[in-house]
DNA sequence: GTCTATAGCCGGATAGAC
DNA sequence: GTCTATCCGGCTATAGAC
């Protein structure tokens, strides 16, 4: 499946998006009027991110994100309680949001399953890229309980894997010489890499796909080569020697 | 090499350290005495990355850094001249620290070379590992121009990982599939895992010997294995028809 | 629902005693 | 060199007009 066919399939447009946002917290809002309230929370959500992303959500003010909505502090209270709810509920949806698609992966064959665990982390993490970004950088700001929460789609993502790979190494298509685990472990810094890098991608013109791609062979690789470091280890003293 | 040979061939104890801060920015410190401000600055500076690391640089205050380090506002400012600048100082003197580490690493064999360069990262990481997640989180916090510098250490990293690997694709032991730039591009992220997701490993009980073992397994791996995932992508599409 | 004006607080930084 | 006391600016949040 490439990213435009998860595109026409899934409901990852932005009013999608936002809609769904609005929906998640309406009961909290003072604003009850949906289609005057979607398109402000958009404009707030996507203020936030921006100046999250260049300062920090921290030394972001309120005044800032004012100038940047184009609202007054009075108009800007109507959609948010606090600051720290603003935060908050970023965290909460992203994570909602997430669960729901991930936990849709169907478990057939494990190489497809992985392949689409693999893709569906990176196509989300696009079509959500200010809400990934925002939601590693500033998970500080959540108490331990509410990370506890935040966290979910996370864990579940790497149980997902973890499945995936062992049920692989059952039928013996994978090696097992690191455990599930360790290799659920290196794959998951990897996809994080397209949202938290995204620059250095847009900058060398790597696609999405490409990205894919390359990551789905870079990790094939490692859960099926035959090779083992462990004949290189023990030359490398030898190597040491010749010196 | 393991990581206690590399403790004890490289200055990177504790004293070596802080002394090496001092040193590096010595003529804007209002203190002189070197034996008096070593130690304080250790204080201050294990205590910036202890509050930082829960609740952010931009959030913690200097009136919370005086009861850290149990010293006055007043004595505070003899060693730092403004809450920016301590910023700034941690930022430069881990790149000057990296970069004559890294810098030292010998050009041989490529898969030694590659080796090395990755085991000297995971350990200097791990023995500045507070200075590196700093430095990642805090990364805003820089001017264009104080980042662009910063980021030197990073970049010799990348371009010394791309070095080895187009030597080893040369020299036929590593495969061409992918390009050495977007394999050093995935080599990247599993390293910085080491110090951004620490207490995962240490829940785990993952050494770090251990660590550099499972990574460099994988990594050889994606390097070296004939697999493509080119004919996993070409019969995907059948196995969708299947459905 | 949205605005302006302001309350109330807390942060970084400094002055000046010791 | 180190302390206490204080200044001043900017922050979040709210009150009250429209």
């Amino acid at each position: 499946m490439t990213f435009d066919e998860f595109c026409q399939t899934h409901p990852v447009q932005e009013q999608d998006i936002y809609s769904a946002f609005f929906d998640l917290f309406k009961q909290t809002f003072a604003i009850k009027n949906k289609n005057l309230a979607v398109p402000k929370l958009k404009k707030i959500l996507k203020a936030t991110f921006k100046l999250s992303a260049t300062q920090g959500f921290a030394t972001m003010t309120l005044r800032q994100l004012c100038q940047e909505t184009e609202m007054s502090m009075g108009g800007l209270y109507a959609y948010i309680n606090s600051k720290k709810q603003l935060s908050l509920y970023i965290h909460q949806f992203l994570n909602q949001f997430v669960i729901n698609i991930i936990d849709g992966v169907s478990n057939n064959h494990p190489e497809q399953t992985l392949e689409e665990l693999i893709r569906y982390h990176v196509y989300i993490s696009e079509v959500l890229q200010p809400w990934f970004f925002f939601a590693f950088m500033e998970s500080k700001n959540l108490s331990p309980s509410q990370r506890k929460f935040a966290i979910q789609s996370e864990l579940l993502m790497e149980s997902k894997l973890v499945e995936a790979i062992e049920e692989g190494q059952k039928l013996e298509i994978y090696s097992t010489i690191l455990s599930a685990t360790s290799i659920a472990a290196h794959i998951k810094p990897l996809l994080h890499d397209w949202y938290l890098k995204r620059w250095k991608y847009m900058q060398r013109k790597t696609t999405i796909d490409d990205f894919c791609f390359s990551v789905l062979i870079f990790i094939n690789r490692g859960l099926t080569s035959p090779h083992s470091l462990h004949e290189h280890s023990q030359t490398n003293e030898e190597q040491n020697h010749d010196k």
